[in-house]
DNA sequence: TCGGGAGAGTGCATCGCCTT
DNA sequence: AAGGCGATGCACTCTCCCGA
């Protein structure tokens, strides 16, 4: 058995007991019966093919050989290996034979059933299949394994030279023809283990794959924009015309003459919404604008202390200085859990939302959270104070809040290895460790903002664990306890103000005030029972 | 061999008691 | 009175047994 190379990957690691290439030093599949279809005398003889054979991508390996060693399969002559299932049921049946069935058998016994190889001989195809577990306790694989095919590990070994069978992965349902198995190994937890790590090292390197591949098309689409400028106060503006790399993501800093004529990138300016006909101050650290959905309007920008100048727009409006804001609004530092957007967590159809009292407040203009030059709105109006970084991150990534994300889409960019469960706990930030508690219990803490740090830290480790559900992640993240209901009692109050576009970021904007407190968020968020 | 029935596991929602 | 939390019920899925 060849060793895998000393960088050998995970999947390479797995596949380290199967023979090398010759051809490009990767693996061979098992080897394969052939069912004679473009050749009627090589039937029941065996071949192999590399596993890089992935036609019709370019660089696949064409590798393909017959093993005439193994000689021709004389259907009783091929040794016909004790399946996992049936070892098990095997196993049980000596263990306890006064017990019928499955009964009291937890489920991690039937995770352990790896299928390793299956030739399938009573169908067109045949397959060499690495079946990942598939944990059917999960529900989200339930409902998943009757839609749609497992997602297999492997290899799809797919001959050009031969035309032999085609190959497909797809699972068989559970009551399909029972298949004859060889080649087939009684897997341990290790081994289970390890499908398990490749298929998320799979999952979470065509996830970046995709991102980066959006990335790019976004950066592709290169636009002209015109922008006015006031850099003096009564004064004509500065009309010029840009390039933006970025039109999902604008933010002036990014452009080098704006930054030399402006200094956008040190000083604060402010920027116009015609929309809502306000004045924006924004900075260097605000967040940046979509100009796709601006419409290809002129912007209109203006040095923050010119308040008017010839044409420019909502002239009339004075801008409000930062001591108006007020205590009650503080413009704490942006914490970094939240780059990833939110998940939504559907409720019920019989849940019913109350409402809050006062209408949501509309999500922040073009992507921007800057403070307001003037709300024109009426007291009980909150103001969006703060930029989140919900709204920070480029746009390109941002995903439809409404649209249910996969879980492990929001994996972090690059995740080393899979960090066991304890070392998770070791990640967690200490702040959240510290933060207030409720008056009554540890959780639910006694703010928003601290509460929706421990949903976001949740989130994170749920998506680098896949699978993994709120009372996995809850322990792990927050080091407390897990009590379904207390958790199910908060969590669909907070899911279900993420209904409303920027309920959430309201709450969190009150910061470790009175207004800000988790009781507060509970009185109008509280779901009914 | 196939399909229905039943047991078991899991998650979610709800009720109601207990604590603060 | 408000809120935390244990107990319970329900829905769903998977697996196995057993009879046709």
């Amino acid at each position: 058995m060849p060793k895998p190379a000393p960088d050998a990957s995970p999947t390479e690691d797995v596949l380290s007991h199967l023979k090398r290439c010759p051809k490009c030093k990767y693996y061979v599949c098992a080897p394969l019966r052939s069912k004679g279809k473009a050749n009627e005398t090589n039937e029941g003889f065996h071949y192999e093919k590399c596993l890089k054979n992935r036609q019709p991508v370019p660089d696949s390996c064409t590798h393909f050989a017959w093993r005439r060693d193994l000689g021709k399969d004389h259907r009783n002559g091929v040794q016909q290996a004790v399946t996992p299932k049936k070892a098990t049921a095997q196993a049980e049946k000596q263990a306890a034979p006064s017990t019928r069935g499955r009964r009291n058998k937890s489920k991690t016994e039937s995770k352990q059933r790896v299928l390793v190889s299956t030739i399938d001989e009573d169908s067109d195809n045949d397959a060499v299949v690495l079946e990942g577990t598939a944990d059917r306790s999960a529900p989200a694989h339930r409902r998943q394994s009757k839609k749609q095919p497992q997602k297999h590990v492997a290899v799809s070994p797919v001959d050009d030279t031969s035309n032999e069978e085609p190959v497909v992965t797809g699972r068989k349902p559970d009551h399909a023809p029972r298949k004859r198995q060889t080649y087939s190994t009684l897997t341990s937890p290790a081994y289970v283990r390890r499908v398990d790590a490749i298929d998320t090292e799979h999952r979470m390197r065509e996830e970046q794959i995709a991102t980066r591949a959006r990335q790019a098309l976004a950066k592709s689409h290169v636009a002209s924009v015109i922008i006015r400028w006031w850099s003096k106060e009564g004064t004509e503006p500065d009309v010029l015309e840009i390039e933006v790399e970025n039109p999902s993501a604008f933010h002036p800093k990014d452009s080098p003459l704006l930054v030399q004529e402006y200094r956008c990138d040190k000083e604060k300016f402010q920027y116009y919404d015609s929309k809502k006909d306000i004045w924006f101050t924004g900075s260097a650290g605000t967040a940046t604008r979509d100009l796709k959905k601006l419409g290809g309007e002129i912007l209109c920008y203006r040095s923050y202390d010119v308040k008017s100048g010839e044409g420019m727009p909502g002239a009339n409006k004075r801008p409000a200085s930062d001591a108006s804001l007020g205590p009650e609004m503080p413009r704490r530092p942006l914490p970094p859990f939240r780059d990833s957007p939110s998940r939504h967590y559907p409720l019920t159809p019989d849940s019913q939302i109350r409402r809050a009292a006062f209408p949501a407040t509309s999500p922040p203009g073009s992507g921007t959270s800057a403070s307001l030059e003037e709300s024109g709105l009426d007291d009980n109006t909150p103001v969006q104070t703060h930029a989140t970084p919900r709204h920070h991150q480029d746009t390109f990534t941002a995903v439809n809040r409404i649209e249910p994300p996969l879980p492990a889409l929001f994996a972090p960019p690059a995740p080393p290895a899979l960090p066991a469960a304890s070392a998770s706990a070791s990640r967690v930030p200490p702040d959240i460790l510290n933060v207030r508690r409720g008056p009554r219990s540890a959780w639910p803490f006694r703010y928003v903002c601290d509460m929706a740090h421990g949903f976001d830290l949740m989130r994170e480790w749920e998506a680098i664990h896949p699978g993994s559900k709120p009372k996995d992640s809850f322990p792990a993240t927050l080091q407390l306890e897990f009590k379904s209901s207390t958790w199910n009692d908060n969590s669909r109050a907070w899911f279900a103000a993420g209904d409303i576009e920027g309920e959430q970021e309201r709450w969190i904007a009150h910061g470790h005030t009175h207004d800000g407190e988790w009781r507060k968020f509970m009185q109008v968020w509280r779901q009914t029972k």
